[in-house]
DNA sequence: TAATGAGTGTGACAAAAGTCACCAACATTG
DNA sequence: CAATGTTGGTGACTTTTGTCACACTCATTA
């Protein structure tokens, strides 16, 4: 998967696109490389293109005042960044905060281009749309779980989507990222984690926790 | 504002459709009533038009397990319900609850003329496009209220949204009602709003507070 | 007018979550 | 190897929130 060319990752994860529509987004967009850490997007900050995820993980949270980087979801491979659609449409600016968690590779989309390709491109069209309809969902789970559930429950569900999300049951997350990520103490999740792997849900090691199942 | 033709709601609201948009949606919208307390949209449900608040005012919420209404945001006339639209397109269920909280009148779209708008005409598409923003960015405020504020922070920003959305100082609303729309206790609602008219920023009556600036 | 129900006030207590202090294990690096 | 920083464990305590029980005031209506 390494070192494909824009029209490669275009094939290869947006094969429903009609081949007029994949030939301009080949024309025009530019691939942009981030390291682990890199910010992709900060609150505040003006949106000049649309951004598609076509290698790696993007981590999208809410910073709270005291740094906390609450968990909303992650972009991988196939992804768009809802906002920088909807941003760039209006050349607002965005919300959240948009952090690579790993090497990753973005298709950078110049917003010029989106009312033509809306217009255009069906293919294109139903594919914004999807992306929205898939985000406004992913935050109202989000709105869900702080809403309604205690934070055992919580965790519960931050792990199990973890292990989905990141397709793996070694989660290599500290107490203090989740902590983070669900903006409560570290010492509330340590304690947490230790019920759930007394009730075997996990196993716990330096650095990171095994999901069982 | 009674008994207003379709035509009229439309140059009204929406005057910055284009005048063939305008010509389109009268031969094909229609009206549709409600009184305060019946439900436009409920979970699970499928979404067969789009919905364009002309008159009155709509609730969106999410269900709780014990019947809790957790508030989201008001839809005013003017406001598409942006659920309506990218579920529509896609056939899919919709995820939250929508109650007429007084008489309101709406527009349906039937969702086969989704498509052909989006691409015919640019005002339309605009419009879409503004009202994913908007309401995402409301649910970027909601997270960022039950994630990082203390239930006092919470109430008193939604009496101020409340007094802003409904523009009245009168804000008629029972301890139990904003409990629900909180997802919390009637008891904490009335020890917070106590401490809320000692610090002279409300004050109360039965059956409604007075929001003081 | 008695009865009823909705709305609200309040004290006592329980549970959940947050804070503080400190310790121990381990890894890295000078 | 000593020093340092990160990670995690834990007890004690506070604060916030939720729960329970009950009382009081209105408005409505049988």
């Amino acid at each position: 998967m390494k070192d494909m060319t824009i029209a490669e990752y275009i094939e290869r994860l947006f094969p429903q696109f009609e081949p007029a529509l994949k030939t301009i987004l080949i024309e025009n967009a530019t691939l942009r490389d981030f390291q682990g850490g890199d910010m992709l997007m900060q609150t505040g900050q003006n949106m000049r293109s649309t951004v598609l995820v076509v290698e790696g993980m993007v981590k999208l949270y809410r910073e709270g005042e005291d740094g906390q980087e609450f968990f909303m979801y992650y972009l991988q491979p196939g992804n768009a960044c809802a906002l920088s659609m909807i941003c760039a449409t209006k050349q607002e600016t965005s919300q959240v905060m948009a952090k690579a968690i790993e090497q990753t590779k973005v298709l950078m989309i110049p917003i010029a281009l989106m009312d033509k390709l809306m217009r255009d491109y069906r293919t294109w069209y139903y594919f914004v749309i999807e992306t929205y309809r898939m985000r406004f969902e992913e935050l109202l789970f989000v709105i869900d779980n702080i809403a309604f559930k205690a934070m055992d429950e919580r965790l519960a569900f931050y792990l199990k989507k973890q292990a989905g999300d990141l397709n793996t049951k070694e989660l290599h997350l500290t107490h203090s990222e989740i902590a983070s990520d669900l903006n409560t103490s570290r010492e509330v999740i340590s304690r947490l984690l230790k019920k759930m792997e007394q009730a075997g849900e996990i196993k716990m090691y330096r650095n990171y926790i095994e999901y069982l199942a």
